[in-house]
DNA sequence: TAATGTCGGTGCATCGTTACACCAGCAGTC
DNA sequence: GACTGCTGGTGTAACGATGCACCGACATTA
């Protein structure tokens, strides 16, 4: 039952462990031909696979990645998971995968146990305005890539992020309903003191100021930060902003929701309250998961370009891992492109 | 820059490695309170943590267990990733993800690195009807539990599998639309040969019959093997099933599909023609995604009570693995529950 | 022919932890 | 006082792979 270790190889090729353990580190050069047939030979016969934690013990080094989500539950972080874990692969890396369910002290203790994993390398993705939770790890050499949170002033200097500018996000967002017409909006998020909330709030400030209105006749939701929701709640979030908003007389008549599945549930809230989204409301979502495409109407929404993200965090997480730890940390910021599909209209005429 | 070893912590407590050992790995009775203090305190403040990579290669075991999902960019696979890693924290595991895209020869690849990786217990969310591609590294102790599929006749001995009746949950599916009226029906999946699709067919031909219906009346999409598509295609499946079943002029009033995504694709498809989901033409999905709930309108489904499933494919994992590969495996069944929504109505009168 | 260089390959210490075998010291027993 | 048994530890050999330092044998050069 015993595994074929590297000393059997050796024995059955008539050579030492050293010279096997050359030819699988790619030192196959100072070796005749016929000893690297032999060897191959060998290993191929036995079936020997090299002992994993043995390496990694000796080397240091692992091919492994790790991967903080919110909540895979959610087809965003979902489809992202699924793009990252390509790259991955297509570098020989592998992904373990962690749900932080935005909380802290999770994030804080999936990146510890990475670390203690010989992970050297982490995407994180999140919104909390600080890192300071992760700084004894990033201190003692871990890379760590941010996603979809662009770098604040304060985070250690290694951190890199990759991220889509957000403030563009949510110009392009809001102005898209300017220009159909739209005078009265609302902008509905989950938490208050999300980093890209933040980004893709003040995005939306400009597109109501340059369309010569005033930012203070918007509705903004929640008013207060009593929702800490979590990512699998983003569409309770969306049904209930629906209700607390379209309750009053002063209704809107175009909402930008902060990411697609607030967006569904804001839609499905509407609904409840017998309007028709994309004729008596037009709602703009965010990320353009594959689900805005086959709602009904289709949603409008901000793509985010996960799949080239994911491939630029790979290679950042990748590049870095293991190098000094006083590599400067970048920033990327991508353009994010708007889709226009059918839950956006002029607004009805009174 | 080096880590605190466990002869660090040794020399600061005035012990030897052997003594911290001990307590580390719960060996802590037959040791003086005052030792035992002296070696926690050291332990403590050198910030000490145990070498994973030396630990596993000494004791062979892991804390990880793998996950092997179609695809996590599919909410259903999303969710119950979700739910896996729950009851895999709650165990003290972690879960390494890996997307098939229901490719045997990626199946196989993963199976193997994993293996390698020290991983001896792997949750498979497959469909396909053999086993055969892994039985090596099933033979070697490999503890593999299914998830949605059932155990197989010619399935390796040890296998363990948890799914639900898929007979029974065609069954509930077809038999709400016959209840309701409607006698020409639709049955839609991806692959034809998936092991779930066989026996939530199988419910669906049952329903019909005792309904008093004639099988060969009911369509059934796609009539040859010519779809062999991925997981996250599942909407375009829908899609195309609906251009294809309601181009004809027999057209079913009511549709079963496989899954929840590919239901959902089959609505979009149904909207893009005309038609009404909920009047002119009743859906009922599987799997009871969150996006059930929110569509528009609101899916009728049978629903997966994943959570409870993956905490017992957890406990499948974590008690056999490591144990001997003679353990017999076993296979649950639960008991899918029908969700009634607006999806589904009386067939519209001619 | 002695010195030098190159080629092809090996020996050995090492990574950090664990678990088994062992051992002092002391108490109790006959 | 020699024996047994217990308590509270310690010494040491692994686990499997790696990579540096080294080495013999042959070729080349002066």
């Amino acid at each position: 039952m015993g595994a074929v270790t590297i000393q059997q190889v050796a024995r059955a090729a008539g050579v030492s462990p050293s010279t096997v353990s050359n030819l699988l580190t790619g030192r196959s050069e100072r070796m005749l031909p016929a000893t690297r047939a032999r060897v191959t030979a060998a290993i191929e016969q036995l079936g020997y696979r090299p002992n994993r934690a043995a390496r990694q013990l000796r080397t240091g080094r692992t091919r492994t990645v790790g991967l903080i989500v919110p909540s895979v539950g959610n087809p965003f972080w979902g489809a992202f998971a699924r793009e990252l874990e390509h790259a991955a692969l297509a570098d020989g890396y592998n992904v373990l995968l962690c749900n932080s369910e935005r909380d802290p002290e999770r994030e804080r203790r999936y990146v510890e146990d990475l670390w203690d994993d010989g992970v050297r390398g982490v995407v994180l993705c999140t919104s909390l305005p600080s890192l300071q939770h992760l700084a004894p790890v990033i201190d003692r050499g871990l890379q760590l890539v941010t996603f979809d949170r662009p770098t604040q002033p304060d985070d250690p200097a290694s951190v890199v992020s990759i991220s889509i500018d957000n403030n563009v996000g949510g110009f392009l967002a809001a102005s898209h309903l300017t220009r159909l017409g739209h005078r009265k909006l609302a902008f509905v998020s989950g938490s208050l003191r999300s980093v890209n909330r933040t980004g893709r709030f003040q995005g939306f400030c400009s597109a109501v100021e340059s369309a010569g209105l005033d930012v203070a006749d918007m509705a903004v939701w929640p008013t207060s930060d009593g929702a800490p929701f979590g990512d699998v709640e983003a569409a309770e979030i969306g049904r209930r902003a629906a209700h607390d908003l379209f309750s009053t007389d002063d209704r809107p008549t175009g909402v930008v929701a902060v990411n697609d599945m607030t967006a569904l549930g804001l839609c499905r809230g509407l609904r409840d309250l017998g309007l028709r989204v994309g004729r008596d409301v037009s709602v703009v979502g965010f990320d353009d998961i594959v689900l805005a495409d086959l709602y009904d109407p289709p949603l409008t929404t901000v793509r985010q370009p996960i799949a080239q993200m994911a491939r630029l965090a790979m290679a950042e997480v990748a590049s870095h891992s293991g190098a000094a730890p006083t590599e400067s940390g970048r920033s990327v910021l991508l353009r994010p492109e708007l889709v226009v599909r059918d839950s956006t209209a002029k607004p009805p005429s009174r």
